[in-house]
DNA sequence: CACTGTCAAGAGCAGTGCTCTCGATTTTGT
DNA sequence: ACAAAATCGAGAGCACTGCTCTTGACAGTG
């Protein structure tokens, strides 16, 4: 009973991961403007309103892979984590793996950390993938003497800082959780220029440049 | 003789002038992937084909647009400079001239700070123009006195940042001129998160958070 | 006045996302 | 086991896109 009904959706679930595969390699070759649903069809040997069985639009193709991307990078700063050790070190180790997924997979980078695509997609499926690697970052300073900072923070502000720190259990001033967010910004931030060609004229090869801001964004945050 | 023949140029002059405006206005609706040549066109009252007359491709009167906006949202950081005062507030005033030009036009933001639209777009028209702001920023830190900060710089980045030394005129060690680049990557990068979407669940409304960056990053900078 | 270059217009090509219908097949309920 | 129901791939077709090519009208030049 259920070993003939999954024979069908067995049939469907290969299909569409076959669906998604083939987007995905399209993705990375012409970029998220250039995935067409009908040459991913044609890839597959199949109608292109067949289809629409699959994925109800083009859109939602492209949200299934942006949930993806999340979690492939996420999972790459996770993994990037050596886990002990230094936390400095476990730091850099994490921004310089995101950096690396990033510039493996620019398109689908883009497709993520780029402007967003049509007019907005769903957020709730992308909230907790999208929060991976800031979390990977979080964990480094949870069991770390953190060295205290403080400074005049904007009461708006200070709330938000305070509800994040009950939301990720760290410890830590309002100041601190601050610079934490202006870190995850510049690390992204930094992603995004040297992939999207803003670095070029001023630090070309933003390598060293990378490493060099990772560093001090960790005694930024007092690490 | 040049009157006749300005006479045919500057019908020409204005027709081009017209299509950009109407094209811009289009953008703002409906973004870059939305922008139709066609739509274009028929707003304008000609026919498509018409229109190749004056562009010879879309993504050409996309790179006309995106220079555009460089020089809007430069020209935006240069008048939200009061140009005397306290060096600080000079530069606050600047983070938010920019990101109130972002806020006010991001279709247009997100041409030139999102993901590179097609392929690549000519890099040699848009580097003068993108580093307007980035130049603002700089002419607040010329005549005043830096808090000299001294830190290890890699050697490649070093070079680097000497090679800006001298382009730029600045007086400032290597290790400020990367905090300058950092700062200037946070600007965008937090401008981009805010945009984008990526602030949502944690600092929400970004104001706040956006001034306090402005702020932390001009001490870091030794301003 | 004839000539040359510029222009808008139209038809047309190849491609797109998406909808609908039509048989065929598979799964399900009796 | 057989009929009903759900699901599937295929095809035709719609409205749209960027872009090319040709045609005929107009303006400026010798």
């Amino acid at each position: 009973m259920t070993a003939t009904r999954t024979a069908r959706e067995r049939a469907r679930a290969e299909l569409t991961q076959e669906i998604k595969d083939e987007a995905r390699r399209q993705l990375a070759e012409v970029g998220a403007n250039g995935l067409s649903l009908r040459a991913v069809a044609r890839e597959l040997g199949m109608v292109s309103s067949a289809l629409y069985r699959y994925f109800p639009s083009r859109d939602r193709l492209l949200t299934d892979l942006i949930v993806d991307a999340y979690n492939a990078i996420g999972e790459a700063a996770e993994t990037g984590d050596p886990g002990t050790g230094e936390p400095r070190e476990r730091w850099l180790a994490i921004w310089q793996a995101t950096r690396e997924w990033a510039k493996a997979h620019p398109h689908e980078y883009a497709l993520i950390y780029g402007s967003p695509i049509p007019g907005y997609q769903a957020p709730q499926d992308t909230v907790a993938p999208a929060a991976r690697v800031a979390l990977a970052l979080v964990k480094v300073l949870t069991h770390t003497e953190l060295r205290a900072i403080d400074g005049d923070v904007p009461p708006g502000l200070r709330a938000q800082a305070e509800t994040l720190t009950k939301a990720l259990g760290i410890v830590a001033g309002p100041e601190t959780v601050a610079r934490l967010l202006m870190a995850w910004t510049q690390l992204f931030g930094a992603i995004n220029f040297d992939l999207f060609g803003q670095y070029v004229g001023s630090v070309d090869p933003a390598d060293e440049f990378f490493t060099h801001s990772a560093r001090r964004m960790a005694e930024f945050v007092g690490l």
